[in-house]
DNA sequence: CAATCCCGCTAACAGTCGTTAGTGCGGATA
DNA sequence: TATCCGCACTAACGACTGTTAGCGGGATTG
């Protein structure tokens, strides 16, 4: 058991946990060896024991942190009226874009790295999650019958349209020329209206099958 | 070095690098043991070697296929003559929606584990995901010259195409009650037109910014 | 000033890692 | 029949894994 657990300030603390979110995230987290950890924040391997519980622990603070802000925008959206499905589903996205761009590590390692959970935990987390995407597809279904969503699979849109924001990924990497608020407005519009430019009113979405 | 190099037929050598692709996939690269995989075809871990070379020559061999599968299609592609470019864009999606539907295992590893490979081959690996890239960007670029494309970020586009896809992994554990093809179908319509519906004409892309 | 406690350290544990060496069985080859 | 070779085995290697025990210095508290 972590020894500080009545610290007055967890500086150190949380130190570790940003550092193990970095480490978890570039080089997985069995990949990550506490003596790494350590090094990062400049301690030996045994000194982290003063600050936290185990390895598995810090996975399971970063997994169930995402995971509850996730669910608590959701329910304050919910709880906020005058928004028809669209618009719902474009707050959820340009949510979910935002946590891509400013927290990438953590939320990296909640959807990469939490299959190392262990139970009960695993089992929480899918639970969680599965309750999550199943909500989100009730707005789209919800926005396919008011004519506001195009009538599309809804189980395949809450799939694209969590996945679309993990090309974030990549900008984090190579910033280029693109600015942190064209990137989200991009990917927005992207997500909510599609690549093909309809100003012609041409509603025939492709040709023959290609290869 | 692995004795069988002159083996007639590689049946047990394929076997081997068909569970370390499940088995990277589900625990990881550095989370899979030789003992693992050894068990997961019915051998010795010891036994491997008179197949492989050593375990960083498997994650090799997955993440090289799938490169150069992805790379001999865009090639071809752009060796088809009288496409437009909306419909090589197209051809690209659907290309990768087919990989993730049909090889998740290689693809997923590829995609996420590439990071353990060892130099010189990571750095040769990113080069050529980033050259794969830059000409998929090449085609969206050319779309918005030729007024096919929605006047976007074309990098951004490119990040959101080959992110969308990645919602098949969730498809593939619950498959629920979409069929593949309908995956696909969905999928490719979903990112050529957006989730919205405009029968109407309506241009305006949405209200106010939301939280 | 004395007592307490935070927090770093070293040493060590039992276990697992990828890999090599060497052995022997069984079928194909000469 | 004698020889070879593919392929599985056991035993073992040095390095590394997460974690615990216990020590001591320095700041904080009574």
């Amino acid at each position: 058991m972590a020894r500080n657990i009545r610290t007055r300030e967890g500086g150190r603390r949380e130190e570790i946990a940003t550092a193990a979110a970095r480490l978890f995230r570039e080089k997985g987290f069995s990949g990550t060896g506490m003596r790494d950890l350590a090094g990062s924040v400049g301690i030996e391997a045994a000194s982290l024991y003063n600050h936290i519980d185990s390895k598995a622990g810090l996975l399971r603070e970063i997994c169930f942190r995402i995971a509850d802000d996730c669910s608590t925008h959701l329910r304050d959206l919910e709880a906020t009226p005058g928004l028809d499905s669209l618009r719902r589903l474009e707050s959820i996205t340009r949510f979910h874009v935002r946590m891509w761009i400013e927290r990438l590590d953590e939320v990296l390692v909640a959807t990469n790295e939490f299959r190392s959970l262990e139970e009960p935990w695993l089992e929480k987390f899918l639970h969680e999650r599965r309750i999550y995407m199943r909500q989100v597809e009730g707005i789209i279904s919800q926005g396919i019958r008011e004519g506001l969503v195009r009538p599309l699979e809804p189980y395949v849109v809450v799939l694209t349209i969590m996945s679309a924001v993990r090309g974030i990924e990549f900008w984090h990497r190579s910033r280029k020329n693109v600015s942190a608020a064209s990137l989200e407005e991009s990917m927005v519009d992207l997500i909510v209206n599609g690549i093909r430019n309809d100003t012609d009113g041409t509603s025939d979405t492709h040709g023959p099958a290609l290869p």
